[in-house]
DNA sequence: TTTAAAAATGCAATTCATTCGCATTTGCAT
DNA sequence: ATGCAAATGCGAATGAATTGCATTTTTAAA
């Protein structure tokens, strides 16, 4: 039995190795966008391995659960998004017309988020920030 | 027929003078935290103005289309908030114990926002900030 | 002050994303 | 091989929000 690879990412998180986990799991990594429960339902469809919506959303849960996935909640999509967590902090700009998502991997925020803490005695476990705007072929075509 | 006070408010911006739309952006006025459709459902029917849960949608929709309230989608609440607009652009402090919900009325992005938008060639149109944490009082509790 | 059109409302039904219960199947340690 | 926990499929249920439609209210104009 080998432990390296995608299989040993499963086993060493006490997740069972099933067909459909696999390949969502894989999706999810090859993805240059966050994806949609339903996507990722539909795309598993394509390739002939048709998992249950349900099952998509509990292992999108373990998933993420597990910190292998990341939950986004995009204001202004009613569905929640999820992506491959590549364990970096980032942050979003998300473009209004097309909905493209971009991730910025820089984060202007770590001096100011240690002087609200000193400021407001709370402590502060995290942050999110997305940036809108228009990306350059959306304000092309108009 | 006064055009000054709350009624102008309507006026000003084409919408009819309701008793439950005073009343919804009364309670939205008075409000330190932002409050859910469902709250101002219930709190109309203690002050016996009783509207309908979907007027109350409706009428929130109307409101936040005219910037007289901004609707607030914080991560981990399943429902939509709501705050009476006081034109300061602003971010908000969640402490994740018991949800209570500060607002912070500096903004640390001005120049990265622009920076952002130089590298990018973006067009951007705002952001949006929540950062979480634990309340001082919560962090007492534990 | 009456009146007619537009806007707002109540109510019930509907939508949409997500979750759940439960019977069946599968993965995996022994 | 086998037993048990975990995972799955399926349909039903949930919860927030929206919609269609008949009725009522507001408001501007006669």
């Amino acid at each position: 039995m080998k432990d390296t690879g995608i299989n040993a990412t499963f086993k060493g998180c006490g997740l069972k190795n099933t067909k459909s986990r696999l390949a969502i799991l894989d999706i999810l990594e090859r993805s240059v966008q966050p994806v949609s429960a339903e996507q990722i339902f539909l795309e598993l469809k394509e390739k002939n391995i048709s998992a249950n919506l349900s099952t998509v959303y509990r292992t999108l849960d373990k998933l993420t659960e597990k910190k292998l996935v990341t939950k986004l909640q995009i204001t202004g999509d009613s569905r929640a998004l999820f992506e491959y967590n590549r364990m970096v902090h980032k942050h979003y700009l998300i473009c209004l017309e097309c909905k493209k998502i971009t991730a910025i991997e820089s984060c202007p925020l770590g001096d100011y988020v240690k002087a609200l803490a000193r400021e407001t005695d709370y402590s502060i476990a995290g942050h999110r920030l997305d940036i809108y705007g228009f990306c350059p072929d959306c304000r092309k075509k108009d």
